[in-house]
DNA sequence: CGTGGCGTTGAGGTCTTTCAACGAGAGTGG
DNA sequence: CCACTCTCGTTGAAAGACCTCAACGCCACG
């Protein structure tokens, strides 16, 4: 797949402020958060691997037991949770630096992990991380503050979910996305993952994501130059359309 | 509002464990956890201070600087995020025992607080709430636990928002609220908030809850004694109902 | 050059919403 | 004590937003 991996270079582009590090460092986010020393970095060093997946492989699945934590790398993962009839909801798109498999309170996985493009994450044995974390209370507390900030965007998703029209979701997916990449308005965002999975995260079908991806590309809101790339022409209307 | 205060009472006595913590003890809940010992709850309870709230008063509003940390004592409230046109979302129902009103990398609430009944709070200044998770790492593992608990509940709900039909929607609500309550399945279930408090959390209309509580009852799934009380009278088929 | 995955577009159907009316219960004031 | 009013909940009918089903085009791949 030649496409997926140029488009997994755009994204480590336009996702990761620290190009150097993505390239060959797996513990580098939390070198990069600065919440460790050398001598602390030394020893998680020492309980981490790393690993990469192709597109569309499987890192874990929902219920499968926790054995191990990660931070993703490089590329994009994503996250969902499916209902035994097939109707799946993804709770959530990785980029660079995220971490997750956290399972406090929990011995299993509570959704399943899934490559969207060719992905890098570094793995940590779970009783082990955890020690970590006692010994390093900068670290929970880095950790504390990421899990509060996903429980803040997961509540903003409950309000897209629970009270949006499919337009408003739509360019609220659109902005959120742009807003994570820090992409600059003129340039073109990348939309790494397929129709299916923007429609799944969104609460809609492919076809009505598809319709409103149209309708707005008509209207002079957003440009779409390919099917895995989307420009945001007016800002401040698209933001209008998000609402709040 | 006699009704309101009786709702109060059962509630009190279907949520709490602990009856005596709950009409004596304002900071009852971190004792009951048991991640304090006497020293530091003597702490504790020095910056700590109780308020009381009628039903439908608001604790703090969604954008309000966050100067205070909360503990729910008693009662029952929303968490709600609403649009510029008045749209709103009910994030969580908060019951006796919840921490809220954390907001880590963030000034401000992201939420509104609305007291569903007669409701008692903890209150803790922020700056010294944060201090003591600094010097006490039980309680601070204790938070990072409980909000990686609320992040798992707020993908759940989720998946209902995003793909679950209405009847499921009920459904699955009335279960969990049963399983937060630990009722047995032969007694009523308070239920508290209202037919628009219910219908903004599942993102439905109170039309719609309305009907479908009337389906679910006709078709003998639950039996409703009156407006404010469920029981579940077919727990497996509820629960079937409610998919997964 | 055929095949399969992905995305787009159209037409019809369905679930939920919207609009409307009505009833029950609580609080108010004559 | 009894209208009166207001809120809340229920029910019906019509409307609408999105979904389902279907067809088609594009592109990568074998």
């Amino acid at each position: 797949m030649v496409g997926s991996v140029r488009v997994a270079r755009a994204l480590r582009a336009a996702y990761c402020g620290n190009r150097d590090a993505c390239d060959t460092c797996e513990v580098h986010k939390l070198a990069v958060c600065g919440v460790l020393d050398r001598d602390e970095l030394a020893e998680l060093t020492a309980i981490v691997s790393g690993r990469r997946l192709e597109a569309g492989r499987t890192l874990f699945a929902e219920g499968d037991v926790a054995e191990e934590v990660f931070s993703l790398t490089e590329g994009m993962l994503k996250l969902y949770k499916m209902m035994s009839d097939g109707r799946r909801q993804i709770v959530g798109f990785l980029v660079p630096g995220d971490f997750f498999g956290l399972a406090f309170a929990r011995t299993t996985y509570a959704y399943s992990a899934e490559a969207v493009v060719p992905t890098g994450v570094c793995r940590f044995r779970r009783p082990q991380f955890l020690e970590l974390l006692e010994r390093f209370p900068a670290l929970e507390k880095e950790i504390l503050g990421r899990t509060s900030t996903e429980l803040a965007a997961a509540q903003e998703q409950m309000l897209l979910l629970g009270r949006k029209m499919a337009r408003e979701r739509v360019a609220s997916f659109i902005i959120t996305l742009a807003r994570r990449c820090q992409a600059t308005d003129g340039k073109p965002l990348p939309l790494p993952m397929t129709r299916a999975d923007i429609a799944d995260y969104l609460g809609l079908t492919i076809e009505t994501v598809s319709r409103t991806l149209t309708g707005l590309r008509r209207e002079g809101l957003i440009a779409l130059p390919n099917k895995h790339e989307v420009r945001i022409a007016r800002p401040a209307e698209l933001a209008r359309v998000a609402g709040s």
